[in-house]
DNA sequence: AATATTAGTGTAGCATAGACACTAATGCAA
DNA sequence: TTGCATTAGTGTCTATGCTACACTAATATT
């Protein structure tokens, strides 16, 4: 057992790590610190959770001051506790990930007074306290993620064009994708709905699409859970 | 910016789910609780994260105490901190899963006074605080990461048949698989040496292999990054 | 009407996964 | 010693999925 002197009560934080696709980009919302330590650097946005407050609830409170959106895909990525990577004590911090639909990110992210702005992942300045490391895991783990599961769907709006959905893809992966490789993949999965409508940019018009949630239930009853 | 009267300071925990592979099952380890709550209930082992001590080295301490063994696998598994999952008051755990060679797992766990043994993961009894939904997330966790890393072979001791490869992984996957496809894929995989050793088990004796570090490198090195 | 731009489509070769049954080497008991 | 029980070890065929690869279609602009 062991000794109550020793046993040091310890503060908990969120820390989020908030992806969108922007200029066919993958991008990061950061803050940057307005005090010491790391006065002036950027760093993930992120709280204290308060008595009586789920770990996940606290992750959705600080994703909706920093960015306004709510229903949006979170998930737990990992927690980091060295001693010593804050250098005012004993600090536990659990990061989240969340993705957010292009059409739902805000244009110049408006946080309340500190300045806040989207960074392109693989294009971002230095991070405070140990935000690298962690930034750098989120990411891995969405590339992860992208291939056996359904995620990339949540970066887009509720309708999008294959090209749209392609490009999330060639975004978080960092390479390019076969077009009609990835066309037949998608269709085989059977979980798009096609629309009616189509949308023109620039040269001939794209159909729309849905994705069907439906569709992806059932497969999923099937056993198929992870269809990408 | 949470109000300081609210930001509650926390305690903070690590919970072990440890696995073992005994009588061709996936066991756990599991410790009888002897004050309340859930007196008398069955628990994962884990304890206070001590001040200055990381999140790892808690864990590494309390399996060290709990079992007797170092240098085992060890990995985080995911953090737990509903409001309400421990009635002392607020407890944020964060659970970690080891993984035990089969010939160093203790016969019956040599706790410290607490009764402590093995359960059959499949076949065991009601947990304390919120541990039935921490180890059912081990247990998916540990039968995913087996089909794409080498985990499995931390299950086993340095010297093994491939025979008993193969029960470890019908025993964490729950299912039987067919040996010779079994014994292929393994091959292709080229991490395995073979020695000159044999060991007689009731028939025909059975070569023994060694797991190769170094080749899994080489592998990894060349961006196969998980070869299962 | 010509041009630029984006959408949309099929096939062939290769690698991987699953289904499937018999022979080989040893210990033990009759 | 021989036969029997027990565990080890081996190859092929089929189906499925992945990769590489090039042209036609529909619109907007000049």
């Amino acid at each position: 057992m062991p000794d109550r002197a020793q046993r040091a009560d310890t503060r908990v934080t969120v820390d989020l790590v908030i992806f969108a696709i922007r200029e066919a980009r993958l991008q990061v919302l950061l803050i940057r610190r307005a005090v010491a330590p790391f006065e002036g650097r950027w760093a993930l946005p992120g709280g204290f959770v308060l008595a009586g407050e789920g770990l996940e609830a606290a992750a959705l409170r600080e994703l909706e001051e920093e960015t306004g959106v709510r229903q949006v895909y979170l998930e737990q990525l990992y927690t980091f506790g060295d001693p010593g990577r804050d250098p005012r004590g004993r600090v536990v911090t659990v990061a989240y990930v969340a993705l957010i639909a292009a059409d739902r990110a805000p244009l110049e992210a408006g946080s309340d007074a500190a300045a806040a702005r989207w960074w392109p992942v693989d294009d971002r300045p230095p991070l405070a306290f140990d935000h690298d490391k962690i930034l750098d895991y989120a990411v891995e783990r969405l590339r992860n993620k992208l291939e056996y599961t359904t995620v990339g769907f949540q970066l887009l709006p509720r309708q999008f064009t294959l090209t749209a959905l392609q490009q999330v893809y060639e975004a978080v992966l960092g390479r390019r994708l076969d077009k009609r490789n990835f066309r037949r993949k998608i269709a085989l999965l059977g979980i798009l709905t096609p629309l009616r409508e189509r949308r023109t940019e620039g040269g001939r018009p794209a159909r729309l699409y849905e994705f069907s949630a439906r569709r992806f239930e059932k497969l999923k009853d099937k056993g198929i859970l992870f269809p990408f």
